[in-house]
DNA sequence: TAAGGCCATGTAACCGGTTACGATAAAGTT
DNA sequence: AACTTTATCGTAACCGGTTACATGGCCTTA
């Protein structure tokens, strides 16, 4: 593998002079150039972009720490993110905290050095490990979490206000009974969703303890709760489930029952994945456009990488639409339904 | 930012005293061990990986160079990766060639002195550019794609006889005019799906000309090649469609028309997203286990990166399940159409 | 023709770690 | 007590680039 100074002795040159030519600095001699050029082709060489970014303090890189890999939301976030990095000629670098508050700090850790600013979603639990691990010098963007307490700069999704419209939705399509299949416990989303749901229910049902069956985000507790439902346990005439995931699997245990869906029970999900568009009946979601989530927190890093400081009041917050579909008895005819616009920005 | 230097004179010894201290070496005494590590505490010094890596001659990362990142297909193959990386320590730096030709070559230089080993799926067009742009030094596994001429160790997908097994199911379940939905004209697994049916049609269809109507993959060209069976064109009682996708844009629209499937047409598709099973019908497909190629592919990389010398002949091609669902009439009793066993290795 | 300026080039220091090698001191041997 | 062995430590070179500064050639200008 050919080195800086082995083109610069095959050219002819000093090595600072082979550099200067490789970098096109204007301070180089059509000759020297041309010479240096011939070497490197000659040596097929290539610069070793470890040197480079120790002398440069730059790395090109920034890295991308997720709390997991599965599913389609981290794909949609990492394609968002990978549209503006690789338009401004940027490296993405993964760091994977796979649940465990250790492997988060030694993901952290092991991104000094390699990378020129973070990209960080905080796992379900102990956001408070971030204080303890990230490196006020680096420039870093939070993901699908409020860090104020931080005061970094931060693009998440309105979880309350969304889980909020499609409950009053719910209801005023005429749900006496709404129950919600809740996420994980621990998963802040999960909770916030929850939190919309028991206001709006207590805002336009009057009902200040709705029933709320666990969840844990998967296709099968969401199968679990309408077995409930179906076995009567439960009386209900609307099903709000923490995720579409969760919908899903409530829409095919219901559907085996011999339950009509919306006609006995109305269900609607959260998250708008492509499968929700597609399941019979078409489920009613709130739909959440993850790829912007990481685009947008791309956009702001490379703001803070050419110098502003961006801080917690930058943050940019994505308010989730309501689509309207079969499994809530169709779309709505005029915007009764669809309550909150995008906004950017929350201040 | 502290640096070693920093580190050793807080603590009152020399940088090679420190640096022994930090990595464990057993030369050095407890004591000094003690001090060096109170100062690392003390200006919370984290080792600059960049640096590190320039001295031991490698970086614990390995480079991973997709087409594209879009959708449920690539997400798994990073998962796969990321599964069996993450399991011995490794990072993952993500490169797109977004697919143009020059994008390719500068992704693969830029990986240049940042990653021990390389996992590139090439683009569907013009792979010879791997050839031209791979460094024989670094060593490299191809995902989805033959790579014997490169002799380099590859993982692939038995698309040929993916598509032939789908087709003689779908022709022994009774239909006599089996369509086919091709795939992108430049796509390799595209063509070589076709060429499994178009096979398999002469074999046990005797028919030599089948109808094979374009696609491009995407859920739209799916729903048109539907709208040419619909309008009565094509005269029809089965599609095989290349992927999923265009699989349910079929159905979609032969559910919209009026017909019923499997009853008026059986629909088959090709690598059971997580989609299939839940559209309705349920989608029969073939199983392509998408995390696996990743999590081989990055198997024999960490081999190599062991010394191992593995070449095209130690690829490992998978060979896609048939998955039979509802869209062609719901699964067999027995393992009548069950035809391909997963096999390993094909030499 | 000598002094001054400009420009291309080379030398060497530096980025932040690791480690070969030599020095020093402590421990063991006879 | 004199000598060898062993363990710990420090100095300095090195990884492969970049770049501040010094050098020397050539062109101006008086």
């Amino acid at each position: 593998m050919a080195t800086l100074r082995d083109v610069a002795k095959e050219a002819g040159v000093s090595v600072a002079s082979a550099s200067r030519a490789i970098n096109g600095h204007d301070n180089v001699t059509a000759a020297t150039t041309a010479k240096v050029m011939a070497a490197v082709k000659k040596l097929s060489f290539v610069p070793h972009s470890g040197a480079r970014s120790l002398t440069r303090r730059k790395t090109d890189t920034i890295g991308v720490i997720l709390p997991d890999l599965f599913g389609e939301f981290f794909s949609e976030i990492v394609r968002g993110i990978d549209l503006v990095a690789h338009g401004s000629g940027m490296h993405l670098l993964l760091g994977n905290m796979h649940g465990s508050a250790h492997e988060t700090a030694s993901a952290i850790r092991a991104m000094r050095g390699r990378v020129d600013g973070l990209l960080v979603m905080p796992p379900d639990v102990e956001p408070e490990l971030l204080s303890d691990n990230l490196d006020a010098a680096i420039p870093t963007v939070v993901l699908n979490y409020d860090a104020t307490l931080l005061d970094l700069p931060y693009v998440a999704i309105d979880n309350y206000t969304g889980a909020y419209a499609v409950t009053r939705f719910l209801i005023e399509r005429g749900a006496r009974r709404v129950i919600h299949v809740a996420g994980p416990k621990h998963n802040r989303d999960a909770r916030e969703r929850q939190r919309g749901f028991a206001d709006a229910m207590a805002d336009h049902a009057s009902e200040r303890s709705p029933v709320i069956l666990p969840g844990d985000f998967t296709e099968e507790s969401g199968k679990e709760a309408a077995r409930l439902l179906v076995a009567g346990k439960v009386p209900a005439d609307a099903v709000f489930a923490a995720n579409d995931v969760m919908a899903v699997g409530c829409i095919s245990v219901l559907a085996e029952a011999g339950r009509s869906v919306p006609g006995d029970i109305a269900v609607a999900g959260f998250d708008d994945i492509p499968l929700a568009r597609h399941v019979a009946p078409s489920l009613t979601t709130m739909q959440v456009k993850i790829d912007r989530l990481g685009s947008t927190a791309m956009t702001m890093l490379l703001r803070m990488l050419r110098g502003d400081a961006l801080t917690a009041s930058d943050a940019t917050i994505f308010t989730p639409h309501l689509i309207a579909r079969a499994s809530t008895g169709g779309p709505v005819s005029e915007r009764a339904g669809a309550v909150a616009a995008e906004s950017e920005n929350a201040g």
